[in-house]
DNA sequence: CATACGTGGAC
DNA sequence: TGTCCAAGTAT
């Protein structure tokens, strides 16, 4: 049964698989690279990624080598960026500990900053053919669904147990093969909502089909509360030049910059008085816009942008820009979403 | 082990 | 409009 399964997946696999340009590259950079930038990201948004990094760093140390900020700026609008702090780190460690050779097992490529469990074996099984089997949204909703796993798939037991029949599933032979044949299959057919049942190559196997339950499986416990959040962007301009402010190390968009910010546990339009008051400035409000809601799995962020005229000389901790140099920044989405439609479009 | 971390697309 | 969630990792 298990033999059967495999051979069907590997046959599906071979007939539907999507052109990518990380595929069959047998590159552990590309690899590895591609890996990072889909980590809870869509092949769709990931792509042009990929190409800009691969087409800017020829080799692991190029991408070593360059500064941060240009590796951030080449991942602005991504979103977790931790994930392009991480890939500078490994590709330091890379050349550094590993004498700029790319490591060649799960257990050297786990060290490698920003690579976990998941990333370490599909790099280790596509681009060295090691026999570690993956686990990732789409193995746990095939998996789940064929095996009939009606347990909450979040519990560290069930996950173990997935873990477990991943391994008895996974081509030895083919690992990387099978490994993207997994995700593949779990992507483009067993999705999550409306899976293509009707053509599934594997429903006659399928336990939660012949129970009903393709749609409640993979089943998860609790869902998270969200924090609503606001946040008050002071957009000053004056003579082509704007302030801008660099976020923390803690909390979202770490390091990134926007305009000064004020933050409101409610929802209300600030004042003159109220921004003058928090920025120590004279500065006078000519318009304020309101954007539409950024939501995040546990937070549900609200931007508002003021359009201010004045004084703004003796502010502190803020760096005055030339608004044509205000792209060079890393700016939250947030953000650009409010450039694309206000008046800095030069 | 629970929580934080972005963004965009689908329904 | 609200909710889910996608090739996860770090802390």
């Amino acid at each position: 049964m298990i033999n059967k399964i495999r051979g069907l997946l590997t046959q599906w696999y071979e007939l539907n698989k999507r052109t990518l340009p990380w595929r069959d590259s047998g590159d552990a950079y590309r690899i590895w690279l591609s890996e990072i930038i889909l980590q809870q990201t869509r092949v769709e948004q990931g792509t042009p990624y990929y190409l800009a990094f691969t087409n800017r760093f020829k080799t692991i140390t190029e991408l070593a080598d360059a500064s941060e900020d240009e590796i951030l700026k080449l991942w602005q609008g991504l979103g977790y960026y931790s994930r392009a702090r991480n890939l500078h780190a490994a590709a330091k460690q890379i050349k550094n500990e590993f004498g700029g050779k790319f490591p060649t097992s799960y257990e050297s490529i786990i060290q490698l900053k920003g690579v976990g469990p998941y990333t370490a074996a599909a790099i280790s099984s596509i681009a060295f053919n090691e026999a570690k089997a993956v686990v990732d949204g789409n193995v746990i909703r095939v998996i789940s669904r064929l095996f009939g796993i009606e347990e909450a798939v979040n519990n560290a037991q069930v996950q173990k147990q997935i873990q477990t029949l991943a391994d008895e599933l996974l081509d030895h032979a083919k690992p990387g093969m099978f490994n993207q044949a997994m995700m593949e299959f779990g992507a483009l057919y067993c999705t999550p909502k409306n899976p293509n049942c009707a053509e599934c190559v594997l429903s006659t196997f399928c336990i939660a089909k012949k129970n009903n339950l393709v749609a409640v499986v993979p089943f998860k416990e609790k869902k998270l509360k969200r924090r609503s959040r606001f946040f008050h962007f002071i957009v000053f301009e004056n003579e082509g030049k704007t302030f801008l402010q660099q976020r923390g190390e803690k909390d979202v968009w770490q390091g990134l910059f926007q305009f000064p910010l004020i933050e409101t546990e409610s929802d209300f339009e600030l004042d003159s008085d109220m921004i003058n008051q928090n920025l120590n400035a004279e500065i006078q409000v000519n318009k304020a816009v309101k954007v539409k809601k950024h939501v995040l799995s546990h937070q549900d962020l609200w931007g508002r942008f003021y359009h201010v005229s004045g004084e703004m000389q003796n502010v502190s901790n803020y760096k005055l820009v030339s608004i044509n140099e205000l792209h060079t920044f890393a700016l939250p989405r947030l953000i650009d979403r409010y450039l694309e439609t206000e008046p800095f479009n030069a």
